[in-house]
DNA sequence: GGTGGGATTAGCT
DNA sequence: GCTAATCCCACCA
């Protein structure tokens, strides 16, 4: 069962927080690969100059300005790529981006994809799990509800994950960047392998 | 075990 | 020209 549109029209900030435990689906060509979403961080419309969205509409962020629920994905130093969900009001252009994934099915084409075989590897990062799952630019703008790359609810699929399903989340501050650095919008299941960093 | 640098493009100054 | 929401490998310990 895929999330409801009414999922994403919450606050990015809470979004971020829902979106951890929920399942990332693509069905790709090659096969499907599913990973559990175990690292969030929200960028923002106020007050957020870390926010790609903060200086106004580029060809490159122009689907942060969409519907919430679409996918925003860029290319990052030039060689590798991030994965966003586009959340908050049409127009202001917040999005969560998703930073780290435990794998939980198709394990061996993430493998093939990211020519590693360690189980920590595979998505713990927000490169990684790009590569791992196969995306590319060809999803940006397509909609996280209805295309070959959806999100589903923590409950729709037990019959995958085994593992616990009760966590808590622990909030920091993000990673990676020198703009708005103190804002406390990372977010993590708490005590989880598979985060990108601890 | 930990650290330092290189890869490579869009967007800003 | 410089920086960036990153990753990987070489090198040293």
């Amino acid at each position: 069962m895929h999330v409801s549109k009414r999922f994403f029209g919450t606050t990015t900030t809470q979004l971020a927080a829902d979106l951890l435990g929920s399942f990332l689906v693509h069905d790709s060509p090659e096969g499907q690969t599913i990973g559990r979403i175990v690292e969030t961080e929200a960028y923002l419309y106020h007050d957020d100059p870390a926010c790609h969205a903060s200086r106004g509409m580029t060809k490159r962020n122009e689907v942060m300005f969409g519907p919430p629920g679409t996918t925003y994905v860029y290319l990052i130093y030039g060689m590798y790529h991030c994965f966003n969900v586009v959340s908050g009001k049409i127009g202001e252009g917040e999005a969560v981006l998703i930073r780290a994934l435990e794998p939980v099915s198709g394990i061996p084409l993430m493998e093939q994809r990211r020519r590693r075989t360690k189980l920590l590897d595979l998505c713990s990062g927000p490169g990684k799990l790009v590569h791992a799952m196969g995306i590319g630019p060809e999803h940006i703008g397509s909609c996280l509800r209805t295309s070959n790359l959806s999100i589903y609810k923590a409950s729709s699929l037990q019959r995958l994950y085994r593992g616990n399903r009760d966590f808590e989340i622990t909030c920091t501050t993000r990673i990676g960047i020198t703009k708005a650095a103190d804002l406390p919008l990372r977010f993590y299941i708490k005590g989880s392998e598979f985060v990108s960093r601890p």
